[in-house]
DNA sequence: CTAGGGTTAG
């Protein structure tokens, strides 16, 4: 009876079915066709229909066709908004998600609970602070921040915008929690570094009646790696087990368990915790894998990997770059190029996070041709592959490139984020590209997106400093509106002792003694400050009041990799067994470049008191020169002309020079 | 019909 007085209406709802169940299961075709009916059977207008086209398509990532529909539509409704805002939201494009929130309060349309929600979120994604507040001011005044879900969405904005402590009064005024408020502000706590306050939530949320899950303790986990807690990660992993919690089938627990191990540095029991795992899957795998390679066990890793390979886990796209990233660290070319060679033959070889880190391995290996070429090959390119082509130029001393790139991109209508000003504001100031830096920092200040944080004054700090206008630089940390970090300060003082200032340079060693005293690469910059003005006393002076504090710096290490085997040198290092020969290939080479191109050591960089052979003698063993000197003898350098050295810390001057008049005498490329 | 929490590349 029903069906015969309202006919049109259950055609419309078996439509509406339909397109929900495409939604669903991400049936794009299927989708194309339901869309193809509604228009031939007149539905085409109706708004609940059309609403449901622009959810489908995107949920079937057709963000286009999602947009064409909407833009198509006679009436919309909230509904209609918030659904385009969520498909871009989740195709990873958030400032769509804003942009559209802003366009549709012009339009005079109320935002709900579902609006509010999603926006917040994007807000957290992008980090936009203001944009973030701005929109809370609203919900408030609308009442929708009393919703649950809009209450933990604002706790997640402000704890992802670096505001832990907004997040906190949030969560304190929200009038209801259920477990998602708890896990988000423990997350939001762990997230900035503050582990300790997340276990003491942990503990709350417990007495409060609530049972953690499987985020919970991933989160949990996860700040007990991060603060390297192996004590407290222990408990955890106790409690799962005494709690009969089902670990075995949570991939992001386990994953989380032996990264806490890995990164506590105890690969025993990350490995028995791996072994335990019944069904293993890729996040248990590569959790082992990136944690035997952070920890500089390549040879474990890539064996660890070669077994995945052979496993019947399918590699996906995060093994694949993060593998790439590790190599690309250690400019392990060989075994980057052979890692290229196997991505083109699988299915996820093609997604674009792979790409921008094969790219990226080469141009970290200084190949920058061959990563051209492939980035131009790219059937489509993001902001990192963009940000990877910047920096990867920037660092190789093509700053006119990277700029060109720069503006390209954004005739290419991608936009530039935090990290893509950061590479182009070091590249002008690796190239001394003054105007060109000022040029960018001033359309970042101008951007809606994006506000210059504490790296990018960092980047500017060092590019006037750079070009010997100290008082400007030091003009500009007094005058943001950020409060200055030890980096920053840390650029300034490089800046003085480049520039022998001094007077700058000791007011700025002050500062930073007083800011991190505990930090042992501030004595040694105060100290190379008074080595490179001739003061030895004070010089020593500082070095003795870190000896007192029982700081030491990191040791400066270099590497080299020959047939597939990474050689490690240390500064002085005569612990491997050819360090004789490589001695008496130096010392032959440094002859040569002496007689025909008058090279002379740079003693400045020999920051101790002692006499002039000295001087020479010890920069003879920095670390660099010993394993360009194995690369040397080993001759595989001949061939292809390279020599590709590698180091933690940043080279000496004299080094510099060294390697310059090396190239020449052995017309061979060096790479850093 | 639209919404919330963890892993990838710079």
């Amino acid at each position: 009876m029903t069906r015969l007085l309202f006919p049109i209406r259950s055609k419309r709802q078996r439509l509406a079915n339909l397109l929900r169940c495409c939604s669903k299961k991400s049936l794009p075709d299927q989708g194309v066709q339901v869309h193809a009916a509604t228009v031939k059977m007149g539905f085409g207008f109706d708004l609940m229909l059309s609403n449901d086209l622009v959810d489908m398509y995107a949920k079937c990532g057709i963000m286009d066709m999602a947009s064409l529909v909407f833009d198509r539509m006679i009436e919309r409704n909230v509904v209609s908004w918030t659904a385009l805002m969520c498909g871009h939201l989740q195709n990873g494009n958030a400032r769509a998600t804003l942009s559209l929130f802003y366009q549709m309060v012009f339009s005079c349309f109320k935002p709900n609970e579902f609006t509010f929600s999603t926006n917040f979120k994007a807000c957290g994604i992008l980090n936009v602070l203001e944009i973030g507040m701005q929109i809370h001011g609203m919900c408030v005044i609308s009442g929708f921040d009393c919703a649950l879900v809009v209450g933990n969405s604002i706790v997640d904005m402000y704890s992802k915008c670096g505001r832990i402590n907004e997040a906190l009064t949030m969560f304190n005024v929200l009038q209801d929690r259920n477990l998602i408020s708890w896990n988000t502000i423990i997350a939001g706590y762990t997230l900035a570094g503050q582990g300790e306050k997340a276990l003491v939530l942990f503990h709350k949320m417990q007495q409060n009646g609530e049972i953690p899950d499987e985020y919970t303790f991933t989160t949990m986990l996860k700040a007990c790696s991060g603060l390297r807690k192996i004590r407290e990660g222990s408990v955890i992993h106790g409690f799962l087990i005494t709690s009969g919690f089902p670990c075995s089938g949570k991939a992001a627990i386990t994953g989380s368990l032996i990264d806490l191990y890995v990164k506590c540095g105890n690969l025993i029991e990350a490995r028995m915790v791996f072994n335990q795992i019944a069904e293993k899957n890729l996040i248990s795998w590569s959790a082992l894998i990136l944690g035997y390679a952070q920890e500089g066990n390549l040879a474990e890793a890539v064996e660890l990997f070669r077994q995945l390979q052979n496993s019947t886990t399918q590699v996906d796209g995060f093994v694949l770059s993060s593998m790439m990233g590790v190599f690309a660290d250690f400019a392990l070319v060989e075994q980057g190029k052979q890692m290229h060679a196997y991505a083109v033959k699988i299915p996820s070889g093609l997604e674009i996070s792979v790409h921008n880190s094969i790219v990226d391995m080469y141009l970290k290996c200084g190949m920058l041709d061959e990563a051209e070429k492939l980035f131009n090959e790219m059937p489509t390119r993001n902001v990192v592959s963009w940000t990877v082509m910047i920096t990867g130029y920037g660092k190789h001393g093509f700053g006119k490139e990277a700029i060109h790139f720069f503006y390209k991109m954004q005739l290419d209508n991608i936009e530039p984020d935090r990290v893509t000003y950061l590479a182009i504001l070091s590249a002008c100031s690796h190239s001394g590209l003054i105007k060109e830096g000022e040029e960018c920092f001033s359309q970042l200040c101008r951007n809606r997106w994006v506000k210059p944080g504490i790296e990018h004054y960092a980047c500017m700090v060092d590019l006037l400093g750079r070009d010997g206008r100290l008082k400007e630089a030091k003009d500009l940390i007094e005058s943001m509106p950020l409060k200055p970090n030890v980096g920053i300060w840390q650029t300034l003082l490089s800046a003085c002792r480049v520039h022998g200032d001094l007077q700058l340079g000791k007011e700025v060693g002050q500062n930073l003694l007083t800011l991190d005293g505990d930090n042992p690469v501030n004595y040694v910059m105060v100290s190379n400050i008074y080595a490179g003005a001739g003061y030895w006393m004070d010089c020593e002076e500082v070095r003795e009041l870190a000896k007192a504090k029982g700081l030491k710096k990191e040791a400066g290490r270099s590497w080299v990799e020959i047939d597939k085997e990474v050689h490690f040198f240390h500064g002085g290092d005569n612990t491997h067994p050819l360090t004789e020969k490589i001695h008496q290939v130096l010392k032959e080479m440094e002859k040569r470049m002496k007689q025909d191109l008058g090279y002379v050591h740079e003693v400045k960089f020999a920051l101790r008191d002692i006499d002039e052979e000295s001087k020479e003698e010890s920069l003879r063993v920095h670390s660099e020169k010993l394993a360009i000197g194995l690369a040397l003898l080993h001759g595989g350098w001949a061939e292809a002309r390279v020599i590709r050295v590698f180091k933690n810390l940043r080279i000496c001057g004299d080094c510099h020079d060294f390697i310059k008049f090396l190239s020449k005498i052995l017309k061979v490329v060096l790479c850093d």
